[in-house]
DNA sequence: TTGACATATTCCCATATGGGAATGTAATAT
DNA sequence: ATATTACATTCCCATATGGGAATATGTCAA
């Protein structure tokens, strides 16, 4: 069995770092490929693909312009991810706590 | 270019549900991989082969001892996930007011 | 209709993958 | 020393990948 699709959820999706930066930039307002093209410094073809991934897990939402797609991000599709780490949130702070007693003992 | 490796980071290591279990699984308490077999059904090697990449990116810590190995969740490497997913915080709660006006509008 | 612009898709390829099976390695017990 | 237990690694393979190049699709303008 090979790695899951990207395309088979969010987490899958995120994992790729041109991906992230996709969401950053269209979290702030949406923008048309050509424009990430040049921000991004892309290939379109390149663009068009990971939106296209995005697109299939509902990270981003898309809709025409003319002869423009306009793309922004669908933040409420990041929140599952957002969940899940926070469960962990409670066991980090254990241990920067023991970190810190540990630095006190020292002392 | 191929995929990036799954130990190439946190958000590529976690993007495996396998993984993800695991994570919750030894964030309680430390575990034995044999334990970890039997608790999540899997065989052995995969087990041990999930646990090296979880490793490598630093998101499980490891001690000998006896002929055991134990592992446990280090959340500390999970953070660096919250806080991008936190960046979407504000955006997602502004998409639920705007939900929520739309729905008062329309009673 | 024809052309130009904007985006999407397809084809190519080297590479990493996760599971299964088999094997290797380390530590204890006898 | 040998056997047993507990893990780790290796080999195999079908499959999905991201980028580049080329091509297809879609929209407007003249």
């Amino acid at each position: 069995m090979p790695r899951a699709a990207t395309t088979s959820d969010a987490f899958n999706a995120v994992a790729e770092p041109r991906r992230r930066e996709i969401l950053s930039c269209l979290a702030l307002r949406e923008r048309s490929v050509g424009d990430m093209v040049v921000t991004l410094r892309l290939a379109q073809p390149s663009v068009s693909k990971h939106l296209r991934v995005l697109r299939d897990v509902g990270l981003v939402r898309a809709r025409r312009q003319g002869r423009r797609m306009l793309y922004r991000t669908n933040a409420e599709a990041i929140r599952p991810l957002h969940e899940w780490t926070k469960t962990f949130e409670r066991f980090w702070q254990h241990q920067l706590l023991r970190v810190k007693r540990r630095a006190e003992a020292e002392t």
